[in-house]
DNA sequence: TGATGAGCCGATCTAAGTAT
DNA sequence: ATACTTAGATCGGCTCATCA
């Protein structure tokens, strides 16, 4: 049998007498021709006309104008269902661009959003949650990408809008009312995450637990596990600075909410765990290790000095100086090691390659056909970044073992410690926070710069880079007529021409590998040194180890592993996931089914 | 009506992939 | 190795809304 389908006359709203809409909300914009004839029609048909869009399955337009919105369908829509009996498909009705297409910036098929619309309390809200989950998996808050999903998702502002609003408004001030923290894996349009039920077959000795979790969801829980071994491995008087770090990168709770709950809860899962012995030991073999080696160059330069005194030469006492200064620096950076990572170069003296570099780095993958390779930024590990670097932590993990390789190098990569998403977050990093020009200066240089045409611009900075070269290779082809080279420091690598700068590296290899193991025989120690060694790349970059120094197969020398001991025997490694997994089996029992 | 702030748009830069 | 293509990120500036 045919549906019933009302045709109204009369402005008067109908009773619903059919039922062809029914169930169905619609929003009918206000230049809908014949507005009012659609909203009896519908009504009268069983269909409910909504004053909200965000309360509408349907959104009605005019096709022929342009600017409809996202998702939008036509008016011709209902004409074909009252004339047919049946609701036809709304894809074959559309008006706007189809939901989850988002306008390309400049674009001329679509048309820009020409009204604007204030950002409300929920739209904040919407924002943030949004903005934060997307942190957490990795996403980058100042790129374009996550703001076009939600633009996606909920077309009331366009995504350079949701940005903006985020980065001038949001950033580190969460709206206020927010249910700040939502679960990485939660449904995109999730409500913020429900109070902890209490798991109602619970035993009474867990009741105790349910007090002390309640509150921390999931990603809270895995936030910490994470960062287990780096907590642990933070000195007493770090770690107050550390839990406000990881209060702002996880804003959901309190510095002192995070530390009770580590203290409380997971720090007694972890203790019980094989990972636990293991990184105390790592830690205490690391103290060890850094204060023999700053008691060796406490010796080594003893040495010297006595040996100098004696042959009382100019331009040696010169060379001294200077590496006086790069050993008083190691020696502070020895000292300082369990705990800090020295920053050795500059923000402004990084070259700009080195720039670029960082910003490579930091990108996230932005083709979908080609999707770039991402990289996975958590602020909770960018918190662990900022007393221990990675090598420091895979170092606790792993248990000493004996070295495989007399070519290994002992990797401190400068660049390392500039590259973080804190910076350009506005959580504070000892290397940015010195140099991080104010937007006001930085919106001048732009002005300054734009009005330089792109080539000149280009010109000029190699024209720059140019003559920094030709004063750099100067002084060291002045000082390759020395007998001894001149100590060119690491750090300062970058500012080199690449050809120039690894013979530079080169130099100072032969120079520190023959001293060391000279001082070494004076030590009487064995002589399988490591040396600290870098050369600049052709793209700039500085790279551990001498040029032609291969990590991969290709490479005639051994990568350095600690996974497999000279003897080969395989060691399996205790990894960060490995410790994560081994607190999440231990907490098991106490955490079953809870998130 | 002018000042100010906010929403929005588009130009430009940069990096990565692809073709030659 | 280089040029070209494509797409994302960033920022300047225009326009609108609000308020004194």
């Amino acid at each position: 049998m045919a549906p019933v389908v009302l045709v109204p006359h009369s402005t008067s709203v109908p009773p619903a007498v059919g039922g062809l809409f029914n169930g169905l909300a619609f929003f009918l914009l206000q230049r809908l021709p014949s507005r009012a004839s659609y909203v009896d029609r519908l009504q009268a048909n069983g269909g409910r006309v909504v004053k909200l869009e965000q309360q509408a399955d349907h959104l009605i337009a005019d096709h022929v104008k342009s600017g409809c919105p996202s998702g939008s369908i036509s008016y011709t829509f209902i004409d074909a269902a009252i004339k047919d009996g049946t609701l036809p498909d709304p894809k074959d009705h559309l008006a706007g661009p189809a939901p989850g297409t988002v306008r390309p910036v400049g674009s001329t098929v679509a048309p820009g959003k020409r009204t604007r619309t204030a950002f409300t309390a929920e739209d904040d809200r919407v924002l943030w949650e949004w903005v934060e989950r997307a942190r957490s998996e990795g996403g980058s808050v100042k790129g374009n990408e996550i703001y076009k999903q939600l633009e996606a998702k909920n077309s009331r502002h366009p995504h350079q809008a949701w940005r903006d609003r985020y980065i001038k408004q949001l950033m580190g001030k969460p709206p206020p009312g927010v249910e700040v923290k939502v679960a990485a894996n939660a449904p995109s349009n999730a409500p913020p995450n429900p109070p902890v039920a209490p798991n109602k077959d619970a035993d009474e000795g867990e009741e105790e637990e349910e007090e002390v979790t309640a509150g921390f969801s999931k990603d809270d829980f895995e936030s910490l596990t994470a960062e287990a071994a780096d907590i642990v491995a933070l000195g007493e008087d770090r770690v107050e600075e550390a839990w406000q770090a990881f209060a702002t990168a996880w804003p959901a709770h309190t510095a002192e909410e995070w530390r009770t709950y580590w203290e409380d809860t997971i720090l007694p899962a972890f203790k019980e765990t094989p990972a636990y012995p293991e990184v105390i030991a790592g830690i205490e073999q690391k103290r060890r290790e850094e204060e023999e080696k700053a008691e060796r160059r406490a010796e080594r330069r003893r040495k010297r000095t006595a040996r100098e005194k004696s042959v009382d030469e100019e331009p040696r006492a010169k060379r001294r100086d200077k590496q006086d200064v790069k050993e008083d620096r190691d020696l502070k950076s020895a000292n300082e090691a369990s705990t800090a990572r020295q920053t050795p170069v500059k923000l402004e003296e990084m070259s700009h390659t080195h720039k670029q570099k960082r910003r490579r780095e930091d990108s996230v993958p932005q083709s979908a056909s080609q999707p770039r390779r991402k990289k996975h930024v958590s602020s909770a590990a960018d918190f662990a970044d900022l007393f221990t670097s990675d090598e420091e932590v895979d170092g606790l993990l792993v248990p000493p073992q004996p070295r495989s390789s007399k070519r290994a190098v002992i990797a401190d990569d400068p660049i390392e410690d500039l590259s973080t998403d804190r910076e350009v977050e506005g959580i504070p990093n000892r290397s940015s926070m010195k140099v991080k020009k104010t937007v006001h200066e930085k919106k001048g240089e732009r002005r300054e710069h734009a009005q330089i045409p792109v080539k000149q611009r280009r010109q000029a900075r190699g024209d720059v880079a140019d003559e920094a070269d030709e004063q750099l290779r100067g002084e060291l082809a002045a000082s390759q007529n020395d007998e001894r080279p001149t100590l060119v420091d690491v750090d300062d690598l970058s500012e080199l021409p690449t050809s120039d700068a690894n013979r530079a590296a080169e130099q100072q290899v032969r120079r520190e590998s023959a001293e060391s193991m000279q001082m070494d025989g004076e030590l009487g120690e064995a002589s399988d040194k490591v040396i600290g060694a870098k050369h600049v790349e052709k793209d700039g970059a500085v790279e551990d180890g001498l040029p032609g120094d291969q990590p991969d197969s290709k490479s005639k020398v051994p990568p350095v592993s600690n996974d497999v001991d000279v003897e080969g025997l395989v060691e399996p490694r205790l990894t960060r996931e490995n410790a994560m997994a081994a607190i999440r089996e231990k907490m098991a029992p106490v955490t079953p089914d809870r998130w």
